[in-house]
DNA sequence: AATAATAATGACACAAGCATCACATTTGAA
DNA sequence: TTCAAATGTGATGCTTGTGTCATTATTATT
């Protein structure tokens, strides 16, 4: 998932960011309301994180901005005001979730995905199946055809992003992106050689049914028809 | 944990059951709100689970009077309603927190025990059980193929937690906040030296069948597959 | 068919991540 | 206070995942 993190406590926001990444997501963070609303408008999160309590502009209006324009992405709030009357008051206000603090890990991210399921109605998202292929995100396993398939870290990532996006064709940079974090080109053939190592994994022994595909000159993709 | 289920969906709350056992639950579960109330306030739970919609005694009311007795036991709502209107009115009524369904079973527990932390800091069911390794929580017994395995108390702690989440990985940052309630990172290799430490005791002397595993880049997992 | 562009693969090296050891520090009981 | 047990720290060496590059294969274009 891409995340936005609004959060100006730098201890709090690096602690976070630390524990998101660990469990396979992409976060961007900044450290105040307005900037915070900038980016929420002017890029496509999956799902925004906002601290209640922030400079220049205030969690809670935040969000009412934010939902003046896009009445889709989930939001999750966290404060360390943790009383009903705070909690329905965002609620109210356009927050999808309502989170004290101290809250545990495992905590935020269940909700983050049970948030992310109703949205993308495609996913039941801690599983992820295209044709014969499954992908569990919790226990971080893959098979095909009932068979158990070992993956590496960035391998397993590479398949999560194509498995997200199953039929489309998924270019370079957004995997360059998506995938490794960069925002750049990093000039090398990375890409080529991990989805080589990925499709001797989930494709070559599996002989009969391709689903990796290359789309010469554009990308590649994770086809199954039927 | 000792927990009562008011739910009159027969499939809906025997796949409930299923999973808080697995979790290692005790679960009590009556069929409709009437029941509920008398049960809920005769016996003492560490937590409810009430379904929105129940015959005889709508869950909202239900709620609303077993909060005229007992304040501190912990209601989480259930309802296939997810409206902000509906998780308010639930949160007005007295309920700790609202679960819109279709929800996943990691939320479900997640927040029980996030519930459970806060009001009773340390209850829980007696026996953990992943493969041949048992867990006995009060005796604080620990045992592996019939033989007592002896355990330092942190130890104890992290093999409860990962017993807790079978073949899932978990990452150190839930291992912090779960076995240490570190709330930041301590930049230290303590989780390492701990596996190890574990490791050395429930997986080394019974060679041939590992249970134990890292998750490169990501954690650890207690793995009992077949 | 020839050639250029693009992609696939294999081998390797390096750094990141991890396991383990020995020691330091803390804790709690006597 | 003293001492032993438990836990945490830091140093060290090992393992393995990943990116790079060189080479080979494939596809498109003329």
């Amino acid at each position: 998932m891409h995340i936005l993190l609004i959060e100006d406590d730098n201890d709090a926001a690096s602690y976070l960011i630390k524990g998101l990444k660990e469990s396979g997501h992409v976060i961007d963070r900044v450290s105040d309301g307005e900037e915070g609303l900038f980016m929420a408008l002017d890029s496509n999160f999956d799902i925004l994180i906002v601290d209640r309590m922030l400079p220049k502009l205030d969690g809670l209006n935040l969000i009412k901005k934010v939902r003046e324009d896009k009445n889709d992405t989930p939001i999750i709030i966290l404060s360390a005001l943790g009383e009903v009357g705070e909690r329905v008051k965002g609620l109210k206000h356009g927050a999808d979730d309502y989170l004290a603090k101290p809250f545990s890990f495992s905590e935020l991210l269940a909700r983050l995905e049970a948030l992310n399921r109703r949205n993308l109605p495609d996913s039941s998202s801690s599983l992820l199946e295209v044709g014969d292929l499954k992908l569990n995100l919790l226990s971080r396993r893959v098979e095909r055809e009932g068979e158990e398939i070992d993956l590496q870290p960035r391998e397993f990532k590479l398949l999560e992003f194509l498995m997200r996006r199953p039929n489309q064709v998924v270019t370079r940079t957004m995997l360059l992106e998506g995938v490794w974090e960069y925002h750049f080109d990093p000039q090398t053939n990375v890409i080529d050689v991990h989805i080589s190592r990925l499709r001797s994994k989930i494709d070559k022994p599996f002989k009969g049914k391709q689903m990796l595909f290359t789309e010469r000159g554009a990308g590649y993709a994770l086809r199954h028809n039927e």
